[in-house]
DNA sequence: TTGAAAGCGCTAACAA
DNA sequence: TTGTTAGCGCTTTCAA
């Protein structure tokens, strides 16, 4: 990475030079903030018309050291490579730049110790706001950001200390069950408890989905399986490892499950294509998420796609409120 | 966005104010090279100590500002919502830090402006290099780093005035072809030409992809319906639409299809499970792309993978190299 | 082994 | 209406 080109950038000093005048006037106009400086339209054109011939960029390292405020936020993210991340980083970056502000978004592979040094890095950048997507150690990321002075928020999986916006996941939970179960029906004849199946159950969102996964059961009337709820964790080769172990020790593995992340269901469906069980039987699952291959090809898969934009509105109507206060906010999913 | 708490954050003047030492020493320490400034380690440690306490986090802007080089690598891309770009820039993020750059990524939702705009932003923040994937227009974007003295290179569609590095689409297009027809030989006994839809005609890859895609006919003694080329852009509506077009013409749509990327199956697949047609006899696909439910869930869907790790590998070789030369990489797609 | 001081490019307060 | 100037927090050279 040696400049090849080192290539000294031009400045508003060199630009002040051309235009003849000063940097603060070159500064103040290429902010556009030359009518309250009241510089005359015709500098104005001048200056930015030489600016334009030069390709002048403003050095932005050089601005925001001097400016009182970065307008940067930050976003951290477990995966990128997922349909529901994805959209949530691309809505992000879309409504930061609406609101004037700077995105920087760093991918933390649910590592706990790369989450904490992308905050670290984020505040090195003077973030003003770190959303905290789907992280392990949540609170843990609210006090790195608190002892800098800097605010953050949890998007996905909630914290503590911090307002959370996450999904509604025991009302969404509860719907998703009760519309597997009545699939069910549909195609068996009859009820039977359904498989629950990946998220790892100390989290807050796993934890909610089962309570709702509980109660749809017993709204309808259905006994739960107790063995038959497999917080596994998220990865696929998890899940699929579960359904194996599962089909070993007991025979067989429910036709009806509730797969709880596309995630997982990759793995899920990995399994039930390798194994020779749901042959001209298949299964009837509920999958809280959304990819639209699934929804495209996928048989009776029923899913809850949660509701990216409106949790991003939500996030962004907090930041712009300054909302200091800890809340949980909750948004329901989507069904199609 | 007001900051609720003005709190200075600490510099290393506090730093060297508790430590009983100078700014300068804080900064040899913190940075790691104190040994060669021949620091005692007493007074290392010290300060290190004193940092962690305050929670110090170094000012990166002010740091950057001094500093010759950013070590600062952007990407743009056009789409984050996509397995393809979705494993782009998260194997950018792990490359880039795994040696020491710290990757800043913008997606541009394949905007012209949008992309000439993020360049400059780009440009603004220093960056060393920048990396343009999929870019509508990829020679405006050097131009612009080269009179910025910024080096910048091409992925996924190759430009003219930088180094680019795309898949190899000639050759993949041709086995991905040979692998549909005989597919459709398998199902239905005879081979007849194949519908190509999706992609830009005026781009690059479709081109070669087209090429590619009479080459293999041609292999195979298979006449080609040139009507049956359509490059009816990347969008799913656009490739639904293209179908319904052509189906009201003909009357049909033949049943061997290639597909130019999972963008555009996307709408191929809507438009097949909304038509009658394919009852009973299901259409024999080749996608050049990859996404895992569709490998998992479409029946006699062939696949591209596209060798993303390879494409970075081969890009970060490039950084690394400093290669000013203008080359064509071609990496060749994997396939199942 | 350590400190003082200059200056990176810009913004904003103050003078003119 | 415009220019001068003092830093923003840091790195780095030079002097001690």
């Amino acid at each position: 990475m040696n400049q090849q080109h080192p290539q000294k950038k031009t400045t508003i000093y060199d630009l002040a030079e051309l235009a003849g005048t000063s940097a603060s006037a070159v500064s103040a106009v290429l902010n556009g903030n030359w009518k309250k400086r009241r510089i005359s339209s015709q500098l104005a054109e001048k200056i930015t018309r030489i600016a334009e011939e030069q390709g002048y960029a403003v050095n932005m390292q050089a601005s925001l050291l001097r400016r009182e405020k970065s307008r940067i936020i930050g976003m951290i993210v477990p995966k990128y490579d997922n349909r529901y991340f994805g959209s949530i980083v691309e809505t992000f970056e879309i409504m930061a730049r609406e609101r004037g502000l700077f995105p920087i978004i760093t991918c933390t592979l649910r590592d706990p110790d790369l989450e904490v040094e992308a905050a670290r890095t984020m505040l090195s950048y003077q973030v003003e706001w770190l959303i905290s997507t789907g992280a392990t150690d949540p609170d843990r990321i609210t006090d790195i950001c608190l002892a800098a002075g800097t605010r953050s928020l949890n998007l996905d999986l909630p914290g503590t200390k911090a307002t959370s916006i996450i999904s509604d996941n025991f009302a969404g939970a509860r719907e998703l069950t009760k519309r597997t179960l009545t699939n069910l029906k549909r195609k068996t004849g009859g009820m039977s408890p359904l498989l629950f199946i990946g998220g790892r159950g100390s989290d807050h969102n796993t934890a909610e989905r089962i309570r709702g996964f509980r109660m749809a059961h017993q709204d309808l009337g259905v006994p739960i399986e107790e063995h038959h709820i497999l917080a596994c964790g998220y990865a696929p080769e998890k899940a699929a490892q579960a359904l194996n172990m599962m089909a070993t020790a007991e025979g067989s593995v429910p036709r009806g499950m509730f797969v709880n992340s596309t995630i997982s269901l990759e793995g899920v469906m990995r399994w039930i294509q390798s194994s020779a069980q749901f042959v001209g039987a298949p299964p009837i699952i509920g999958c809280f998420d959304w990819d639209p291959f699934v929804a495209l090809l996928g048989h009776d898969i029923e899913m809850a796609q949660q509701d990216v934009s409106g949790m991003l509105k939500a996030a962004f109507d907090v930041v712009e409120k300054d909302g200091g206060d800890r809340r949980l906010i909750e948004i329901p999913p989507i069904f199609a």
